[in-house]
RNA sequence: GCGGGUGUAGCUCAAUGGCAGAGCGCUACACUGUGGAUGUAGUUGUUGUGGGUUCGAGCCCCAUCACCCGCCCCA
């Protein structure tokens, strides 16, 4: 379509109208909420950062084909951060010795990766991380899911609608290690599994034997990958679903052998989210269990656990489902009208008496035709309307309306306060 | 980087190569001191952009841009 204006936004971004903005901060709401509620500290690292800091840890594409490089004015080249773990690694490491382990750390920003924009992604997006760093018991792993499913459960997706899938990499090292998978193959088996489950059966398999899998690798790879009691052979995922009973979330956690991630710096348990019910099929949130995040920037060796969550793929599921609360623009409860020119200051003084009470009161900008008024209360979904015109003025009265169900009464001025005040009272009981 | 699809009114979408439309919205009025309902009237276009074919192009062809869907990767 014909933009009216020829400059627009740049590719793979978003516009936060009020609607969208109000959903963001609702997911920023909840999942600080979540981890708040298990004694977790707000923190951000810089939004731009050396292309060094990448380049040790992270994976090669990300770095390489998906970020945003750019050379400051002083020539010196500077990304806009892809993900937040290699910050987080670093401002640890600069104060090991002085932090107060272990450590409990949420974030919700921005990041930018430069990807094709499609359902689910884009370039710019909004990430919840969270992580619990100086332990390394599966039972810290426990913590880490049982805040994604309060997470999950508090924008009101059921175990029905989303679950999150667990798994070992240990566990998987083992398996594979007892089918005969050579070390240096398993990294390109993790991807294979990955892939498996947006693959016909067929063509998975022909992929695999191409990749070099022997038929009786193929035969034990399809058994262990089938086998959805193998857990009860790793003693850590036996400690993890114990302890998810325990923190009551057991009815979001499923363990599927086929949850890879493609992160190499997972080492115990991986876990990601997923909504089978609807037709989003990313992944709404993934972590898992990470020795070493210190080694590549000098700091003593220290595990963690955590997780990150877009604000994209769970905002298309919120909104497919119904889940959303009514983002309404609803900028204030109360409109002062402004009945004519004669009486403009008259609506001001009203405004600010309201205001001064600790009502959040809207005036209308400027003298005009009442439905006019009340056709941009109604538009904005404000509960209370004021009117004082000839008659109220001249009684030191004021109209005041309940627009949600059409009544209306005359106060004295004085009393305009109490009223709206109590009719927002009865409004929010019901 | 690769493959597929779509661009028509503010929005959602119609229109055999032959006068560019509907619904919703918006504006006005009914209702000169009152929104949401209803009725009446009115309003809305460089058919993404640039070329080509044709007597004639929204429709066919080429290019280009944007967006969408998938692959890769991943939140």
């Amino acid at each position: 379509m014909a933009s009216k204006t020829s400059i627009q936004a740049v590719k793979g971004t978003r516009e936060f109208y009020p609607e969208e903005m109000a959903l963001r901060n609702y997911l920023y709401a909840k999942a600080g909420a979540a981890g708040q509620a298990f004694g977790y500290q707000e923190w951000d690292a810089p939004f731009l950062e050396t292309i060094d800091l990448y380049a040790a840890k992270s994976g090669e594409e990300l770095v390489k084909e998906q970020s945003f490089v750019f050379n400051d004015r002083g020539g010196d080249p500077i990304t806009l951060r892809p993900e937040l773990t290699p910050s987080l690694a670093r401002m640890i490491a600069a104060r090991q010795g002085q932090l107060a382990f272990p450590l409990r750390w949420w974030s919700f920003g921005p990041f930018w990766r430069y990807e094709r924009p499609q359902k689910g992604r884009s370039r710019e997006f909004f990430q919840w991380n969270i992580d619990l760093l100086g332990v390394s018991c599966p039972e810290a792993d426990g913590e880490l899911i049982a805040i994604a499913a309060t997470f999950l459960k508090s924008v009101g997706l059921t175990p029905e609608m989303a679950t999150i899938f667990v798994n070992n990499r240990r566990l998987m090292d083992a398996q594979f290690e007892a089918i005969r998978i050579s070390p240096e193959k398993r990294l390109e088996v993790s991807g294979l599994v990955d892939r498996r489950s947006k693959m016909a059966p067929d063509a998975w398999e022909s992929l695999a034997l191409e990749k070099g899998i022997s038929g009786g690798q193929l035969a034990g790879l399809k058994q262990v990958l089938g086998n959805y009691d193998l857990w009860r052979e790793c003693e850590e995922l036996v400690r993890l679903f114990k302890a998810l009973a325990a923190l009551g979330v057991s009815e979001y956690v499923k363990f599927d052998p086929n949850i890879m991630r493609g992160l190499l710096y997972y080492t115990g348990t991986v876990f990601e989210a997923f909504d089978l019910s609807g037709s989003v099929r990313r992944a709404i949130l993934g972590g898992g269990r990470y020795d070493n995040l210190l080694g590549d920037v000098g700091g003593d060796p220290l595990s963690g656990v955590g997780f990150a969550m877009g604000d994209v793929v769970i905002g298309i599921i919120l909104q497919e489902k119904g889940l959303l609360p009514a983002f309404v623009p609803s900028p204030a409860p109360v409109l002062v009208t402004v009945f004519d020119e004669s009486l403009w200051m008259n609506a001001l003084g009203l405004a600010s008496e309201l205001r001064a009470g600790g009502l959040r009161v809207l005036s209308y900008p400027e003298p005009a035709k009442l439905s006019k008024q009340f056709k941009f209360a109604d538009r904005m979904g404000i509960q209370v309307v004021t009117v004082v015109g000839p008659d109220e003025a001249a009684n030191g009265h004021v109209t005041v309306k309940n627009l949600s169900n059409g009544t209306q009464e005359t106060v004295e001025r004085a009393e305009t306060f109490k009223t709206i005040v109590k009719i927002l009272e009865s409004a929010a009981e019901r």
